[in-house]
DNA sequence: CTGAAAGCGCTTACAG
DNA sequence: CTGAAAGCGCTTACAG
């Protein structure tokens, strides 16, 4: 290559590489070859020798989603920032596909590997990628048994929180950042009683570990003020199944003023089914979501809901990663707060019909 | 490696590639050692000495869109069925950026380069590729001046048409992936006429090749129909900028009673803008806009829109590039064709009032 | 069918 | 400051 212009290999590359030791008229020399041949370092080569290949590899569930779309700005952001690149996999929830992916990944020498919202369990994730590269985890969705469910409806909050914190993630193998499910969910129902709200239901989405922890907070901020949990409903996050628990809560006899949805695609069919049973949001019945993806604020009502720092997210995630490369390798989990933004979905509840 | 357990590397790399002439028996060892060793081949090592790396570079405007995250999944869908996988680049419409990102992409030995919507100009891109990988670019944004937009609204439609194909898309250097958006527009209008609109306006969106092409469409359809074209109004392709360009044409003296929004989150603003005023949709004004993005369905009214074929660009854009990888290399445009899909939003206009 | 050897394009001590 | 040499982990003719 652009050897053919004076000097060695050797020379080349530390002249390219901006060693100290090299006389700026060769460096001056072979940087202008160098251009003149249109000369491209090989990073493969490079990294077979220096065995760091500046590749982070990124799993996640799918790209057409609002939610991971954004964390993804944030993986990319960061990652380019300090120069790694990024090869992505799609899971699309399946374990198998997910667990060839890292296989891949891991034969393709990542220096590291982040994997959102994992279908395969924690010790699956851990037994794959061992010690090879540094891992981190963002979000865990874990199935939650119909016991945890039972659990975290029924027995004393503060109880199951403290075994749910006992039990750790499930793994203490490696980086781990999430939200703070508890502390939303209960912002959430706060902002709800404060406007009067009595009677609150839950659509507490499907039987994973974030429905439990927001059924959680849930409970806490119900306990705080003294109110009982009004129905909780469980099923798919998506926005068909918004529409039609909306609308079976909303035909019970006693129905609730106000419905905390797992997220905004949900609590957006929320809306829809209230208005196909010809209620009026917020003026009949508030209800709140959680993410604060774009179209939230788009929707009329605009939906009030609870923000992640999705961007934050996937800087943090990165980050971690970078400090489990400099060799920093106690494990850790770091729950995001959220923020609860405040929209026009919600208000106080209609005055009790005179009897 | 591996070679600590009976033969030599070559045979090792035989073995493991089912080369047909290896004793079962040695594979069968062979397999057996790499597996008890948890061996993983280094496909940088190989990529070095066969030259393809199997992996395709993506770079694409932003992960957080509703429109591009979709087509994302139709890119790995058929880059991971093919055995290729992706590093992804966002640009974030930096044209600097994506130049340094193409630059890595092939220092990192891509074996092909997908960019979608490129911030650069095809012949910077091309520039940059040369013939070092096959490039292929979906739509492509190219600005538009203000004397081509005058043009393509005041010369005759098919005069316009016409000397826009004559200059090509600008480069015959790669594949291109993009839309029949004179077609789409066309058949959006026609659906609108048929329900009776006479007044039908255009948020032309920015003035980029999309707009001009959309515009050409929407002309013909009101040509072909004998209708005189209604306001045309250029802007940026925001949820804002739909609000207010739709308060700017409803509060015209003659509002027109449908417009044609440049894309689903355009509309969407539209609806809200509209209803800002207190029109009805689509019982005042009917509303209509590009793409079909996830939301198109969940607003309410649910929108009418023109669907692109978003995972099937994906598809075929990944599809033309190992064609060029199989040394094809008669370059060629492919326009997909979008569906009409009729929704809530689009009704007859309102019935003249009695003068 | 299998092994020895060379080579992919770089980097890195080790000598000068 | 610079060059010769070895080596990163594989693959591929070339001999047996």
């Amino acid at each position: 290559v652009a050897r053919l212009t004076g000097v060695s290999t050797a020379t080349v590359t530390r002249a390219l590489q901006g060693h100290p030791r090299v006389l700026p008229a060769t460096r001056q020399r072979v940087e202008e070859s160098a251009s003149k041949l249109g000369y491209r370092p090989d990073r493969l080569a490079r990294t077979l020798v220096t065995g760091v290949s500046q590749t982070i590899g990124l799993v996640i569930p799918s790209s057409g989603d609002a939610f991971w779309g954004e964390v993804v700005d944030g993986f990319e952001q960061q990652a380019v920032d300090a120069g790694f690149s990024l090869v992505l996999g799609l899971a699309h929830g399946d374990p198998e596909r997910e667990r060839r992916m890292l296989e891949l990944l891991l034969e393709k020498r990542v220096d590291g590997i982040v994997v959102a919202a994992p279908a395969g369990t924690p010790r699956d994730l851990h037994g794959l990628v061992g010690t090879t590269a540094p891992l981190v985890l963002v979000t865990w969705d874990a199935t939650a048994t119909p016991e945890e469910l039972d659990r975290a409806v029924r027995d004393p909050v503060h109880e199951v929180i403290a075994s749910l914190a006992a039990s750790g993630a499930g793994g203490a193998w490696f980086a781990h950042v999430t939200t703070d499910d508890i502390g939303g969910s209960a912002a959430l129902v706060r902002h709800l009683i404060e406007l009067g709200h009595e009677r609150i239901a839950l659509l507490a989405g499907p039987a994973l570990r974030p429905a439990v922890l927001r059924l959680l907070g849930y409970r806490v901020a119900l306990e705080e003020a003294g109110l009982a949990p009004g129905a909780i409903l469980t099923s798919a996050e998506t926005f068909e199944a918004g529409v039609e628990m909306a609308r079976e809560l909303l035909s019970a006899r006693v129905p609730p003023t106000a419905i905390v949805a797992y997220n905004d695609v949900v609590a957006i069919g929320a809306i829809r089914g209230a208005r196909d049973l010809g209620l009026h949001v917020p003026g009949d019945v508030s209800i709140v979501g959680f993410d604060d993806i774009e179209f939230a604020s788009y929707v009329d009502p605009a939906l009030t809901t609870l923000r992640w720092p999705k961007r934050e997210m996937g800087r943090l995630a990165i980050e971690l990663l970078l400090q489990g490369l400099d060799g920093r390798d106690e494990p850790m989990t770091e729950a995001l707060a959220g923020e609860l933004v405040v929209r026009s979905s919600t208000a106080p509840p209609p005055a009790r019909p005179a009897t």
